[in-house]
DNA sequence: ACGCGGCTGGAAACCGGTGTCAAAACCCGA
DNA sequence: TCGGGTTTTGACACCGGTTTCCAGCCGCGT
């Protein structure tokens, strides 16, 4: 550890016998430059094992290469898959991600955020559902300077990125295969009002069972807000009307689990009484009982697309990237009863 | 958005009719300095609306206000617990929280530490269980000028800080409980070798079997690694045994859920049959069918202890914070079949 | 009245990069 | 050989703070 101290870009400049300006212009890949000349500094920055400093670009650029995640967003698992999707894309870089949980209710979002971008010179931003779904906030973000990538919102905004999946068809396709069980009073837990993945989750279903050939009964409707409890309460009114569903489609694993919980309270057997379909594929769907059959969307890739946009918003279009999600069949979805 | 630009340490030197330098002693509440200069710079501060910019202050400084959250946890919940914590604290300062999931097993997770430290000039850095158990990477840290908080690990280390819970006195509160329920065959889960919290968590269990003056069958003892498929392997075995016990402890909650579906593929009724209790209070804990009985440690409050460490490190004493756990009782534990 | 040490506060250099702009070097045909 | 146009390069200011070093001012002892 006698390393006296990294070397900078006077360092390289000298060795190298030009200025610190033709060495920046190295670094920075200008493209006006002597190959010669760029081949030598190269070789001195390689010999050197220099690396720019991020603060002084900083400082310099008025930009950190920082890249933001905000969100408030209550799935643990989700969040974390983001992180890591990120990190896959940006480990090697000089990027750094810098997280931001943030309480969407709070009424000075806004000017906190605002705050926060603006103090860390953020190089771009991602927002995760919810918050990506709030318009006012992405043009804050873009406003500021920041690239911004909405996560799983539906509607293309002009001026941000967008990642996707395609809530909508999986949601059709696991109310087919509901249909296929032979099911035909399939309930139907939606999202909290609001929000777009809801809706979308929504529209699914009218798709799925009309394509099934199913008529909606709007008894069998509910709606919780992507939180257990609410799942709960839901499963218990849809189980405890007149003619009871004998499947339930919930609009997350939340709130699924909600639903087996209220169906073990009421002493039914699960699956056998009773069929139940989620959506995310969180860690909790695999590990109850019995294993739910779940709609999984590729949260990892898509963060990593999403940190592609973020990271080299000249290299990717400006356009929404779509990821397709897939039904995932376990033991918590079976024939109906006859 | 008529703003023009944000207003630097000169506007208020300017205006205040003071120097640069004098400003700066100022914000950095310098001891030597006429209160009246003091009250005058101040005000015109509050009035501008100033605030200094963290990217100069870093180079100058040549240490960012950044603090690091390295891990390779695979419980989210836990991770994002600490996420919460320690942006609680560090909120309404200038420090922003950068994260870094890592593969611990990768042969250059020093190198790439070392870097990523050194790149973004981290003011501290917080280390999650299981690294939070390697000393190397300790003292790496600590060797490139951060200061360092290692949480949960139940060893002080002279020169970073500690934050922990008491596992063990936990786990052996929950064995008494198992005891006072009348079980007297109790099996136990250990977590993966070389885990401090593991090798607590199995103290606990012996002391707490030892205080119950029950003995320990070596028949009922097994081991996985914190995840739900060894827990499911464990419970198998356990459950295959001659005479199985009526009661589990796992050590940790995934673990615990897989011994949920091994007993449900035996046929066996939780909690009637089989007590399970698991330990982290995690979501899946009160989400799976009978809720889990569990231990419950206060991450989010540990992890504000722990960047208050981290950021004020000389308010903070250099000692271990402990805190208690806390039984969670719920559906999964129940009186001994007779 | 004078000299001296302790506080305050300012000028200028510095942290390590990037932008501007003009000079230097190079190319080619006349 | 020269002029004009096009690269390529370097000098220098600048980003917004901190640090070093020194001058001015004060009260105080003699």
């Amino acid at each position: 550890m006698a390393k006296a101290q990294k070397p900078t870009i006077n360092d390289v400049a000298r060795l190298s016998g030009v200025s610190k300006k033709t060495v920046s212009r190295v670094i920075n890949k200008s493209p006006l430059l002597n190959q010669a000349t760029r081949e030598k500094v190269e070789a001195v920055i390689a010999q050197l094992d220099y690396v720019p400093n991020p603060q002084a670009r900083a400082l310099a650029l008025r930009r950190n290469f920082l890249i933001g995640l905000i969100h408030d967003n209550p799935n643990a698992q989700m969040v974390l898959g983001v992180q890591e999707g990120i990190l896959d894309t940006i480990r090697s870089t000089e990027f750094a991600l810098v997280v931001r949980p943030v309480d969407r209710h709070s009424p000075t979002l806004l000017d906190d955020i605002h705050r926060f971008i603006e103090q860390q010179r953020l190089y771009g931003v991602m927002l995760l559902p919810p918050l990506s779904e709030n318009d006012e906030l992405a043009r804050l973000c873009r406003d500021l300077g920041c690239t911004v990538v909405r996560m799983g919102s539906a509607r293309l905004d002009d001026e941000a990125h967008l990642v996707a999946s395609n809530d909508q068809e999986a949601v059709s396709e696991a109310v087919a295969w509901l249909a296929e069980l032979g099911h035909t009073r399939i309930g139907f837990i939606a999202g909290p009002d609001g929000f777009r993945s809801a809706r979308e989750r929504e529209l699914g279903f009218i798709a799925g069972m009309g394509r099934a050939g199913l008529t909606i009964d709007p008894a069998l409707l509910a709606r919780g807000n992507y939180q257990f409890e609410s799942g709960h309460a839901a499963g218990q009114h849809l189980l405890g009307t007149a003619t009871p569903p004998t499947a339930i489609f919930a609009s997350n694993d939340e709130m699924a689990a909600g639903v087996l919980h209220a169906a073990c309270e009421r002493g039914l057997r699960v699956p056998h009484d009773l069929s139940i379909i989620g959506f995310d594929d969180t860690a909790i769907a695999a590990h109850i009982w019995p294993p739910l059959t779940t709609v999984r969307w590729p949260i990892r890739a898509m963060a990593r697309t999403a940190a592609l946009k973020l990271t080299r918003p000249e290299t990717a279009a400006r356009d929404a990237a779509f990821f397709p999600s897939e039904l995932v069949r376990r033991a918590s979805a079976v024939r109906a009863p006859s």
